[in-house]
DNA sequence: CTAAATTTGTCCGTATGTATT
DNA sequence: AAATACATACGGACAAATTTA
């Protein structure tokens, strides 16, 4: 049913950028170095050259590289937080604000979740435990927060929710969401996923708030501070 | 500098995008009404099918068709901009809203909280005490709800916030509101505003958000309770 | 300064997979 | 069971920008 190791589903330019991401944040390539041209690229990894450039695409987005036309492709240059204080949608606001709506919407949540909702919860940490790469993965992420705001019945919480979750799409994450993404952080986040779930599954309230406050505290830790 | 009307320098997707869109928009085709396939299609405005596909990808993500693998594509039904659910909002889940939201949000407020933003809320709170009619009252005090938003000098937080303004706007409250428009209740409502901005004033988050709280709790006892 | 080589950007035509009718 | 139609991938060609000779 549910393969652990699932590259088998997503396309090939999806399974590509997982397999490039890595690379990049391993140092496969020092920062600010050139990468391969497309051509040697798709060459070395057995596929065209259009899915190839999907996978860039997908990179580029994340900031993780750089392309110039005549010129190649390059690792970014990691830069750190950079300009934060003068907030126009920064992520460090989108973060505080989460971490004033989530633990107490997630409250809310554990006093009305049904069984349908637990099994939604249950489809998303799936979703995050196979998850190959970064994309993927705060897709499911994404998913599961949506599905606390669900679990609350209340179709202004959610309406408020999906809001925010709008204005998250429209912030520039620059490379904040990519550096985080190691083994051992998303370790740490699943295991928080987990516990967030099993706390409402026993209508936890204390700890469901608990939880996802921390959850929300980690994630501001690794972004800003480091 | 970019040419909103200029198709010269535009790529070829998303030239045929624009085309596409005066035609769905003009109601070439009806709602809810297939189009011709792909090929037909790329055949018809002489571009290859993976560059009518790109076209069609731009005319998805705004909502204006729908496409099913086997069935076709088809132009959506008349929702103009961004369809979300209209549905009724019930003034009790508008005020539990309310009470996961603001408590958090004031007590963020308190430590951010400049001269200028205490000016605007003694605005508001002067407002509140001259008003004569129910509408002007109600007035006044969403200023000082939004207020108290903006005090938290944060994008996120304010856009959530005028979200739910928003939301409240095409709630249904019925006589929910007229029913406790006394003059003992008005006076009650005063009082906790005025204790709030007092204790923004002070700087003292935990009676900021308690106050918060019981204000919010009291008008949902008015309005549902008794 | 010019011309050629390199590299990414865009588009095309075709083949195969998958879901629906 | 077969035809239809969208989804994905491949390889090739040319254009545009940059670097190099």
């Amino acid at each position: 049913m549910v393969d652990p190791v699932k590259t088998e589903d997503a396309t090939a330019a999806a399974r590509l950028q997982a397999v490039l991401e890595q690379a990049l944040l391993s140092g496969q390539w020092e920062e600010g170095g050139k990468l391969p041209t497309e051509r040697a690229l798709s060459l070395e990894y057995g596929v065209a050259r259009n899915t190839l450039r999907r996978a860039l695409d997908g990179l580029e987005r994340l900031g993780l590289i750089e392309r110039h036309v005549g010129r190649g492709t390059f690792r970014s240059a990691a830069r750190p937080p950079a300009a934060m204080e003068e907030e126009a949608l920064s992520p460090a606001a989108v973060m505080e604000c989460r971490l004033i709506l989530e633990p107490e919407l997630i409250a809310l949540a554990v006093t009305r979740t049904t069984p349908a909702d637990l099994a939604r919860m249950d489809e998303c940490l799936r979703g995050t435990d196979d998850a190959s790469g970064l994309l993927e993965f705060e897709h499911w992420d994404a998913a599961l927060h949506d599905a606390f705001a669900l679990a609350t019945h209340n179709a202004a919480v959610l309406s408020m929710s999906r809001s925010l979750a709008r204005v998250r799409e429209r912030t520039d994450w620059g490379q904040l969401k990519a550096r985080g993404d190691t083994p051992r952080h998303r370790g740490t986040l699943q295991e928080q996923h987990h516990a967030m779930v099993e706390a409402v599954r026993r209508r936890d309230r204390d700890r469901a708030r608990q939880t996802m406050r921390a959850h929300i505290l980690f994630i501001q830790s690794y972004m800003m501070g480091e």
